[in-house]
DNA sequence: GCAGAAATGACAGGAAACTGACAATGGAAT
DNA sequence: ATTCCATTGTCAGTTTCCTGTCATTTCTGC
């Protein structure tokens, strides 16, 4: 991270470390280059303004060594000018000051995952570990510690994965309707107690009393897991 | 592109044209779920107010199917709570209208650079050993021990070379295409099943009851190997 | 404790998807 | 032009699994 202000600086820091990344500041421009050539990075936030060498230019030079690791600016101004001028010179996303700290820990998400895909191999593998089970929806199984794998359906698969992604959350079946069956005809909402009924079969130690997924009487159900 | 408001999106429409892209609208949000099934996409732009329904379930419904194509959120709100709405189910990048259109265009540049890459896996086998018989892919031909040799063509071999890289996971019948025919001309998928179909005879002991080459209802097919 | 509403779990029918054999097509070599 | 052969399309038969029904159980408000 290259950003003149200590106090944001640190702030951000600590954000981010305790999502687990590892960060280092650099106060100037020069500096951040000298970083940059000493050290490999994953990732660069880059303040507009700063001291020595503005952050244009630090871009710029590091572009020229390294045409892809992603660059997230962080600027004061919002005009859109000033966006363009960034991402012509390769800046790969932009955030204005003031700006939500949770949206810079998405889009640096983002920007890591984006570029960790095409770096490894390729395969960005989608898998989800529920009790002794590994669900992975890229075979469309689920491993399981003990006894036979089980095949998932295109149809459990999309279910599955909705409700893994809003864990803990409730999931209405009106909503459920519309993001699984969504582009053609609605069945019945019966449709999706059945495959509630499978997956507490699948996974759960005790389907009638069931941990993992729960019934939220007159709404849809949620999943819930540590 | 997904936008209700016809004049704004042939505008769009048109620069994005004259950038070389082509591109298809819809005007409301399950349209837009029935284009994604029906065709392929390289990037999706989408906005957030839609008839029917609206830009984030659309998004939340094709994260289902397709977790790495990058979309694009155009809002008229921009409150960071919304952008960090978007950014939390899926949405690669966000814009705000009204927005410069240059903007746009540095985004979906950026956005698309980043998606091409990754496509490239580089490495890959050149023999393969299955049961008692081992694939050679320089030399297209299947070497068996008991029984003549069999010639591969120069389509079997990248079907059956894309299906072995990615063994153990479903291969898609529109990433078979994508991948095996290229981008221009598609034949019918029924033409897949029979190329399956001729595996199944080369390489099952019981082509009715395969083991290799199992298939995933629809989806695809998938390669299973220890 | 009771009545009504909602959820559960088992099951069967049927639509959609896959299979496998074969015919049609079309491009390349002779 | 002819032949060959890889590729693609067609179609009837088969299989899978989605979907709705029903009897029963569970939950909620009174």
């Amino acid at each position: 991270m290259v950003e003149d202000e200590s106090s944001l600086a640190e702030t951000i820091k600590l954000n981010l470390e305790l999502e687990g990344y590892a960060v280092q500041i650099a106060k100037d421009g020069k500096s951040a280059l000298r970083h940059f050539k000493g050290e490999r990075f994953n990732l660069i936030l880059l303040d507009v303004m700063l001291p020595e060498m503005d952050g244009f230019t630090v871009c710029e030079s590091i572009r020229l060594e390294n045409p892809s690791i992603p660059i997230l600016f962080l600027t004061a101004k919002n005009s859109s000018a000033d966006r363009v001028a960034g991402l012509r010179i390769g800046a790969d996303d932009y955030l204005t000051k003031p700006f939500n700290l949770e949206e810079l820990l998405l889009r640096v998400q983002n920007l890591l995952k984006r570029s960790m895909k095409q770096d490894e191999n390729g395969a960005g593998v989608t898998t989800y570990d529920i009790g002794d089970d590994v669900i992975n929806f890229n075979r469309l199984e689920v491993v399981r510690k003990k006894g036979d794998n089980i095949r998932l359906t295109k149809k459990e698969a999309m279910l599955l994965k909705l409700l893994i992604d809003r864990k803990n959350e409730v999931v209405s079946r009106e909503h459920i309707l519309e993001t699984v069956w969504g582009y053609d005809i609605y069945p019945s909402t019966r449709t999706i107690d059945n495959f509630i009924v499978s997956f507490r079969k699948y996974f759960e130690k005790d389907p009638s009393n069931p941990q993992y997924f729960q019934s939220v009487r007159g709404v849809g159900y949620k999943f819930v897991d540590a």
